[in-house]
RNA sequence: GUGCCUGUAGCUCAAUGGAUAGAGCGUCGGACUACGGAUCCGCAGGUUGGUGGUUCAACUCCACUCAGGCACACCA
């Protein structure tokens, strides 16, 4: 239709035209629609092809080339270790981890990485937090700081340190700095480790936890300082050293060195993204939570900065989640403390319904997690109707099995063009169709940063094979294992294309595999 | 005040600028009486928040507007 302004030909008129032109075997029929619309059927022929396909790639099916094995850093989950790990950033973890196994199977080389806060004012501030509690614990009449962290954690910090100390901070001394740096890295030790713990229970391995402070330590923050300095970047006002941002696109121009002569977070970062391409990488994605939507510019200036160019770096911006429980809004605040431990979350519904429910909604809308319904193991549940059928194709292979079928899977992918033809119903011909589509759905995830499109995908072909399935139940011709052993080793195939798609599904999202429920 | 995200069926959400806007849940009707278990089929349900604009074609792009959420530090 685009094309009917260049050739002066009425749409339907050219699509006929062209349709004219195009003769392939691959098609088994070309019709012309209005107003202007050339549908390609693919021959049946073409679709046993690319099923036969699926049991030769087995679990390499649904890989893409798309990386070219290109070193991405995918950072996410981030959260500061002043606090458990909340939802909101469960969800930011679980989209990591799942975006990285997509790019791991697409053929990018992928590092995990978190990276750790643990150089700023807000360990110092858990410290004291802590200090604070600690004294109380031990009798001690003192304010808590309005600005602390209120959460019961901080008491539990506490009292590990009066078991390890005793009462030897318990009294005010001038020393008190000392005191809090020092109960500050080990609240923060502690909160790193147990954040850690909660997201490798949740089958989430970082290849790296990069340190905040390390980027000082190693003398990397006082070259990028200087590098941006070298190159003209910086300009002194009030007494402070300001990042030039604006010249790439920033809205306003950063602190780098405060007029007190400590770094901001700003530099810091700068310094940290750095790191990134000195350690090889060539793509970037970091993942951040809604809040953090105004830094985009300011990362993007960064990267700018340092000579790379900008659309290596992108950053991917998740909602928050909702959590609900019998139909209340559960709120959710640091400060406040009372809300919903990821922790806690996995423990009442479960990794699979944590990761699935994480992921099954595009990151740009917000996400209402209903903890009841998650909970909930009836059919309504997305992950168990995947997973059941994984679990339903080993079943019905075990079953022609005992019949004395020979179910291995190279002796069914050997099987004659002539026997796989058998499966010409709509309903498995609609089947071979979809499972084909799959590579082209993981390109789709990858390219646009949408995890959530296999999700979709997922229910919608197994729905399909869902369907056939009971048909069977209803209609015995449609029984997979029957009388006929030519339609059955037939059917058997199907089986198998739709184990080895189901399964690589579940794979990919790093949901386990059941082979019976 | 400025900026970012969202608004689609009763609810939760899909839809590279393309054909009659699709699923799940829920409602209603039907099938199945089961370890090849824990389901399947169908009906109903819509002015895609609103108003303009661009286009052969708009849920999709642009402008304005309404509603909700989130940010706008010499904190991190």
């Amino acid at each position: 239709m685009k094309l009917t302004k260049a050739y002066g030909l009425a749409p339907l008129k050219l699509a006929e035209t062209i349709a004219e032109f195009i003769k392939a075997p691959m098609f088994s029929k070309i019709e012309v629609k209005a107003p202007g619309f050339i549908n390609f059927y693919l021959s049946n022929d073409t679709v046993y092809q690319n099923a036969y396909n699926v049991l030769k790639l087995n679990e390499n099916f649904g890989r893409v080339n798309i990386g070219n094995g290109v070193k991405v850093n995918v950072e996410f989950g981030s959260v500061n270790p002043t606090g458990p790990i909340s939802v909101s950033h469960g969800r930011q973890v679980v989209l990591g981890d799942i975006f990285s196994s997509m790019l791991e199977f697409t053929n990018h080389s992928v590092a995990r990485e978190y990276y750790c806060n643990d150089a700023g004012n807000q360990i110092r501030n858990l410290g004291k937090s802590v200090l604070v509690r600690y004294r109380q614990a031990l009798g001690a009449k003192v304010e808590f700081p309005e600005d602390g962290y209120h959460g019961d954690y901080v008491m539990e910090i506490a009292r590990e340190l009066i078991a390890i100390h005793g009462e030897k901070y318990q009294a005010e001394g001038p020393a008190d700095e000392d005191v809090i740096t020092l109960f500050g890295d080990y609240s923060q030790t502690k909160m790193i480790k147990e954040i850690v713990g909660v997201c490798e229970k949740m089958g989430v391995k970082y290849d790296t936890i990069y340190s905040e402070r390390s980027l000082y330590s190693d003398g990397i923050v006082a070259q990028t300082l200087e590098f941006l300095k070298a190159n003209a970047l910086t300009y002194e006002k009030d007494g402070a050293t300001w990042f030039l941002s604006t010249k790439f696109n920033d809205e306003k121009d950063r602190v780098l060195v405060k007029s007190d002569g400590k770094s901001t977070y700003a530099l810091s970062d700068i310094a940290y993204h750095k790191t990134k391409y000195s350690r090889g990488f060539r793509q970037l994605i970091t993942f951040l939570g809604a809040d953090h939507h105004g830094y985009i510019k300011r990362l993007h200036a960064a990267v700018s900065a340092l000579g790379v160019p900008p659309e290596t770096l992108t950053i991917l911006i998740h909602q928050f989640v909702t959590m609900l429980k019998d139909g209340q809004v559960v709120r959710m605040s640091k400060r406040a403390a009372n809300y919903v431990e990821l922790n806690e979350l996995i423990d009442d519904v479960g990794v699979d319904a944590v990761r699935y429910f994480f992921i099954m909604r595009k990151m740009d809308a917000h996400l209402d997690f209903d903890i009841n319904l998650a909970k909930s193991q009836s059919t309504d549940n997305p992950v168990f109707y995947l997973q059941y059928c994984h679990a339903r194709c080993h079943g019905v292979l075990n079953e022609a099995r005992t019949k004395g079928f020979d179910v291995a899977i190279d002796k069914i992918a050997a099987l004659p063009h002539d026997i796989v033809k058998k499966l010409d119903s709509p309903e498995e011909v609609a089947i071979l169709k979809r499972a084909a589509d799959f590579p082209k759905i993981m390109e789709e995830c990858v390219k646009n940063y949408a995890p959530h499109l296999l999700c979709h995908y997922a229910e919608d072909f197994v729905k399909l094979f869902q369907s056939f399935y009971t048909k069977g139940k209803i209609d015995k011709n449609f029984r997979i294992v029957t009388d006929d052993k030519d339609l059955s080793s037939a059917r058997l195939f199907l089986i198998y294309v739709v184990l080895i798609t189901t399964r690589n599904i579940l794979k990919v999202m790093k949901l386990s595999t059941p082979e019976r429920m």
